[in-house]
DNA sequence: AATTCGGGGCG
DNA sequence: CGCCCAGAATT
């Protein structure tokens, strides 16, 4: 295996020194291709240190609460990695007595476990011979054979699956797998590869034919669905008012500033003093607009004010509306661009100390 | 097969 | 701004 045998002697050269590389202990290789699923590694990198700080062992998360694990997972995104990921530790200990499988068919029966990463920690914890094809092996092998079909189809990771089976180092499966990430993002980038400093280059069909800048081809996303939202900020005895988000949906059992999406025809402040009025039986006066933020993911693009609030009477709250203390804003996870708000309130609380 | 899940970094 | 990143679950 030509392929294999180049490939890894350049990553026995150009390796990265990532921390979860320090040993292949199964859980730890779990978390880390969990944390970097869809993420950059550079961002990866202080999460995975912090939270094997806190979370040691798969026992030691086991035992964790969803919201402490929520909270430790905050500003990473698809926070159903992190719920599914303490669900899959618990059920690592209740099933298989706290020792992650060691194939990758039952490591992917695991929740938050799909093909990719049950072949990530098959190979790299087990020694297995299996595929892992994320984003930076299908862009290397549709340039290594020349493939034009969409990489988002199925069908045409089906057939890379192929050709890595048929390429892959069978004495160091995980190692080669890792090789192709260094590659992917060192080398093999998707913007003006480095095909100079490409241990494949002899061997690659798109760098023959001159078209590695075209390839691959994969289908162009959907714009963001634009939403406008009004925040209210109520501050009593130093602490923040805030409502949970739903157990379901986007950046859920999060919490936030109470929030109403805005129609079309209806103002600001009526809609917002409706809101909090009905959620928290309170009666508000909506003051002046103190952030505004743009907030864009990757299928929605949040446009949300947030305004000035104060109490005029009453005095109940309705759950699961929530007093947080100014000085305890890191106890909580918060929804996206609430945090950077909530991080300022603090900041100003501090220093008026 | 298509949608829904976040967030950040870079040219 | 557009692009894409060590994808998986749901519909």
């Amino acid at each position: 295996m030509v392929l294999a045998t180049q490939l890894l002697d350049w990553y026995d050269k150009n390796s990265r020194d990532l921390p979860w590389r320090k040993d292949n202990d199964a859980y730890k290789v779990w978390v880390s291709e969990i944390m970097l699923q869809q993420t950059r590694v550079e961002v990866v990198k202080d999460y995975y240190t912090r939270w094997m700080e806190r979370f040691p062992t798969l026992e030691a998360l086991a035992q964790t609460s969803e919201q402490e694990v929520l909270t430790y997972w905050q500003g990473l995104g698809y926070y159903n990695r992190a719920r599914n990921l303490l669900s899959g530790v618990r059920e690592v200990c209740a099933e298989y007595g706290g020792k992650v499988p060691d194939n990758a068919p039952a490591i992917q029966k695991l929740p938050g476990v799909g093909e990719y990463t049950a072949g990530a920690i098959a190979s790299i914890a087990y020694n297995r011979p299996s595929p892992a094809i994320d984003g930076n092996v299908l862009r290397i092998f549709s340039r290594l054979f020349c493939l034009e079909e969409d990489i988002t189809k199925q069908a045409t990771k089906r057939k890379i699956d192929r050709l890595i089976r048929d390429h892959m180092s069978v004495e160091r499966p995980g190692d080669f797998n890792q090789a192709l990430m260094d590659l992917g993002s060192m080398v093999c980038i998707p913007q003006r590869p480095r095909c100079q400093l490409c241990p494949l280059a002899t061997l690659c069909e798109a760098q023959a034919r001159d078209v590695q800048d075209v390839l691959p081809v994969r289908t162009p996303k959907k714009a963001p669905l634009h939403i406008k939202l009004a925040a209210g900020i109520v501050i009593q005895s130093s602490s923040l008012l805030i409502t949970q988000r739903p157990a379901t949906g986007m950046l859920a059992g999060m919490w936030e500033f109470p929030t109403v999406e805005l129609a079309e025809d209806d103002s600001t402040s009526e809609r917002l003093k409706t809101r909090i009025k009905s959620d928290l039986q309170q009666e508000v006066c909506v003051g002046k607009r103190l952030f505004h933020y743009i907030h864009t993911f990757s299928h929605r693009k949040w446009d949300i004010s947030f305004y000035q609030c104060q109490w005029l009477a009453g005095n109940t709250i309705s759950f699961p509306a929530h007093w947080l203390g100014l000085s305890e804003l890191d106890t909580v996870p918060w929804a996206g661009p609430h945090r950077k708000v909530a991080t300022v309130l603090g900041e100003q609380f501090t220093q008026e100390l």
